[in-house]
Formats: C-alpha cells, sequence, structure tokens
DNA sequence: ATATATTGTGGGTAATAGTGGGTTAATATC
DNA sequence: GATATTAACCCACTATTACCCACAATATAT
C-alpha cells in the first residue's frame, strides 16, 4: 500500500444509507494525505456521477480560477458553472461522507454506489447507469484511442 | 471544513422574508474571516445577480479603484458604476443580511433566491432568471470554453 | 484456531441552521 | 412635536446536520 499520496485507483461497491452517507474504501482514506484532514470536495462530473477530490487538490483548481477576471462573461459562467455544485465534506469517524441531495439526483444514485479511483480523484456512480456508459464506450471508433496513444505510453 | 478564507463554493436556495432579509448560508458565515466583523458589501452584479463581498476584499477592490485615473472617461464610468450602487450589510444574529430595494429589483427576485458561491465573492439570483442564463450558456461558441478547459485541470 | 484489529453499516442524541415574528430604537413625514 | 415608517435587535420554533456509540463482517496477527 504505498501509492503516491492523493491517488485512487481501484472499484468498490457500497451503500448509501438512510442518511445519505456513503463509505469511501479505507485504502482511498489511506492515501489521502494528512494535510486534508479528511476533507473531501464533492462535485458533479463531466459524465452523470460525483466527482471528488482532496481539500488540498481542490484548492489549486479555485487558485486558477481566481485568476480569472470577472470582466469577462464567460469567466463567470466558467467559475459559476465550476463550483456552484462543490460543496465539501469531512469524513466521519466511521470514514463515510454525506452526500446532498443535488449530487444524488444528478449522479440518479439510488441505495447501491459504485467508488471508482480515477488516479487524481473519486468518481461515485449509480451502477446500472455505468453500464449503460460502458456500452457506449465499447462502441467508440477505436482511432479515438489511436490518438490518445501518442500522449501516454502503456 | 478548513477552505480558505474569504472563499465561497456551492449552492444554496433560500426565501427572501416580508423583511426583505435572506440567509447566508452557514458555510459561508464560517469561512468569513474574522476581521470582516460580519460585515458584507452588497453591489450590482455583472450579469442581472447580486454581488456580496467580505468587507476587507471589497476594501482591497477600492483600493484598486484608487489607482485608476479619473483623466479617463472609462475610468470615471467603470468606477461610478461599480460603486454607487454598493451599501454595507451586517448579519445579524441569526445569519441574515437585508437586501436594499434597488438590488432586489436589479436581479428581480421575489420570494425564492439562489446563493451561490464564486470563489472571491457571492452571488444572489432569482431561479428562474439563472435558469434562462444557463440555457444562454449552454449556446456559447464553446470553443470559448475549451480555451479555458486548456489551462485549468479538472 | 483463536484473539485482535479494522471495516462497513445502522441508529440515537445534542447542537446548529434556517425561518418567522415581535419589540424597541432610529429616521423621516407632516 | 406627534406620528408614521423603517431598520436593528431579540426571542422562539422546527428541521437538519454533526457527533457519538454500537455491532456485525471481514481481515490480520499470534
Amino acid at each position: 500500500m504505498t501509492l503516491n499520496k492523493n491517488t485512487f485507483i481501484g472499484e468498490y461497491s457500497y451503500t448509501l444509507d438512510a442518511k445519505s452517507r456513503i463509505n469511501i474504501p479505507s485504502k482511498f482514506r489511506n492515501s489521502l494525505s494528512k494535510d486534508n484532514k479528511g476533507s473531501l470536495v464533492v462535485t458533479r462530473g463531466m459524465d452523470k456521477c460525483a466527482w471528488i477530490y482532496p481539500l488540498v487538490i481542490w484548492k489549486s483548481i479555485e487558485d486558477e480560477l481566481r485568476k480569472l477576471s470577472s470582466l469577462s462573461s464567460v469567466n463567470r459562467s466558467f467559475i459559476r458553472n465550476t463550483v456552484r455544485h462543490a460543496s465539501i465534506s469531512k469524513l466521519d469517524k466511521q470514514g463515510r461522507i454525506a452526500l446532498n441531495q443535488n449530487i444524488i439526483k444528478f449522479s440518479n444514485i439510488k441505495k447501491n454506489a459504485l467508488i471508482i479511483g480515477m488516479v487524481n480523484k473519486i468518481e461515485i456512480w449509480d451502477p446500472s447507469y455505468l453500464s449503460k456508459i460502458d456500452n457506449n464506450f465499447n462502441k467508440i471508433d477505436s482511432n479515438q484511442f489511436d490518438e490518445l496513444s501518442d500522449k501516454i505510453i502503456l
């Protein structure tokens, strides 16, 4: 167990309880660096899922946003849409976080949820919804991957 | 819960009461630095919404304005329109501020209002009005957005 | 194999947050 | 100067959230 700090890989299946709390895999908790003090930032993903960042990673995103002048309407929209659905959540003593209704509805999560490590962030999915996405993934023309293969060596 | 001081993220739905008071989310109140002493500056936003700054942040904006020479008519207009609708408002014991009629009318706020954290400031919107803006936002040539996305890695 | 620690899930209780409204003080109006 | 209007301040109620403890299931160690 010695991945880089704030790095997440793997997939886990958990349940949302009556209070909308969900467990964070202990492996993820362990790879969270101390300076996060157990705080995560939950927001909407680009897909219909929740994105979760360690607080310190989120702060660096925020710093970038801070540089954008609000005189530009594009900047304003960009900032608004990036941060309006974000909220800080702290791990409780049992290692869970509470998801707000907004995110649950957006991600279409009911009882069961998949937590997926995405290297620098964490995703939470409704399992059946993700299966659909997976099907689309298989349909992608593999040429699109060829582009990536120039950039990333597997 | 340790975001930087005077930093606001997330979206909250509140109601304006009969006395034109509106609640400020407790998370925002907590991230207000002590030296603000609960004072906020409310003014017109660049969009049809209210902008709210922590007093100390507003002061730094004033300092920037001070540097603009009044020999330029553009500067004069800019300063005038930035400052003329601004007013200080203090949080009451329950964490609310009173909005003046000028701002309410300008923002087209009736009963319900959305409060949105915009990193260094807070916006208050009429919900239905913001939806319209959102729709336009989707029509914006996404090239402008892609530019930003290149700079900021989510 | 048994003991011990860790992990995931459930639930109770106290503290806080959000909303409404009343009372007094300040300001304006006549 | 008396009255009306507005704003500041205080108190009260309800819903939500944060915090705590409990326990079963799994993993680790002896």
